[in-house]
DNA sequence: ATATATAATTATGTATACAAAAAACTCAAA
DNA sequence: TTTGAGTTTTTTGTATACATAATTATATAT
């Protein structure tokens, strides 16, 4: 059957497409913690005006991605360990809200989507696509997070996880790490399943404080 | 002994100004739930040009504080039974969160400021003045959330606060529930003192309870 | 060479101009 | 009175202009 949505409004303000773009470009780190976000320069490489750019920059700023001196202009926002670790702190217990809250409410059809996940990140890790294993790692969260059907926590913990998302790039290459994230998607997987709040709690903030040794040794903090 | 700070740096970009004019606006109730932010109209009003309200309009939509319409505008948020449920199920995991915080890191200073809020509270409730109570209301919670040291939790509470902020104004006018409210804090004082994590999170979690009863109330939801 | 003052350049802050979409209005027809 | 086509007005989206602060470059004196 053929989908006919007349899709009349396919419109984006530009300055959405520029938000979308710059913010892409942060978290894949093309732009790099601390470069300056000139108006100008993106205005001519994106082909607009200084207006949509100044717009975006906003957004991107009240989202904690870039960081504003008044007169100065923007620049990347760089995370210090002091940041990771508040943002780990309120992850954490938002995290655990998140699986209370599934097991609560998840339904048969998500535990089908949560274990096609597991499939998909076992096929990535067979063929060594360092880049599919990050989209299926940050898919099998997004799983949880929707079956919470609460959308604030759903948007605080895109915006928590999007803080480090980052500086995660490097840690997910290191192919050692991949066989234990998996065994924890699993683990995490099963007691959902069984809707055992406890060992689903447990395992996420394993899971979670695995993510924050990675993160901590990639970036050269101790600790 | 006079104050030298030369205070080269009280300059505040116009957009700055706007979004916090524009934003206390709707947390007092000027500006209502559903009015039309149009951009002219406000430029005029505080006598500026469209840029700082449009740059101003955009950080306030990320802040959820407005919702926009691509080429229909802005208006402000209105928010559902639902959002309101959504709300109140994370912040009172991060109240939770902030209360076991604050048990393990509070200094004596900060449960002197405890105190001394709690007089306060007394003494505006003595003399009625229900501003005066609900910015006491507002600094209680203020001190708790700084003893935790996270920064990030700071801001997030905050905003959750934000959001119902504005439905809260009714209700703190009802004389009814100003002991109840003091009770309350006295509980968690008192708790916090102790480093009584359990006790204190339940009187956080009562106190957070009882507020989503009134405001529940108050908007005309149900349940 | 270093430091300091001054001029030139560049970037941001703000206002305004103009195009295009949306909303409001007008007025004739049912 | 209501409906609807066509027109006017208003509003948003985007680009651009101009003023001023910040930065960089230049030149001069020590």
């Amino acid at each position: 059957m053929k989908d006919i949505s007349l899709n009349i409004d396919d419109y984006l303000p530009l300055r959405d497409v520029v938000f979308n773009t710059l913010r892409n470009a942060i978290l894949t780190g093309e732009l790099q913690p601390g470069e300056r976000l000139m108006e100008i320069k993106l205005a001519n490489k994106l082909g607009v005006s200084r207006t949509p750019i100044r717009e975006a920059i906003r957004k991107l700023e009240l989202e904690g991605l870039v960081v504003n001196t008044p007169r100065k202009g923007a620049e990347v926002a760089n995370i210090s360990a002091e940041d990771l670790h508040d943002v780990l702190e309120v992850r954490r217990s938002l995290e655990a809200l998140a699986i209370d809250l599934a097991c609560d409410k998840i339904t048969d059809e998500m535990l089908d989507e949560l274990a096609t996940n597991i499939e998909s990140f076992k096929n990535a890790m067979s063929t060594k696509a360092a880049t599919e294993i990050a989209s299926t790692d940050v898919g099998f969260h997004d799983i949880i997070y929707k079956s919470t059907g609460n959308k604030r926590l759903i948007q605080i913990l895109n915006n928590l996880r999007e803080q480090m998302y980052r500086y995660r790039l490097e840690y997910i290459k290191d192919q050692e790490s991949w066989n234990r994230l998996m065994t924890e998607h699993i683990t995490i997987y099963d007691a959902i399943k069984r809707r055992d709040k406890e060992a689903a709690t447990e395992a996420i903030l394993g899971h979670i404080d695995n993510q924050e040794i990675n993160i901590r040794d990639k970036m050269g903090f101790d600790r």
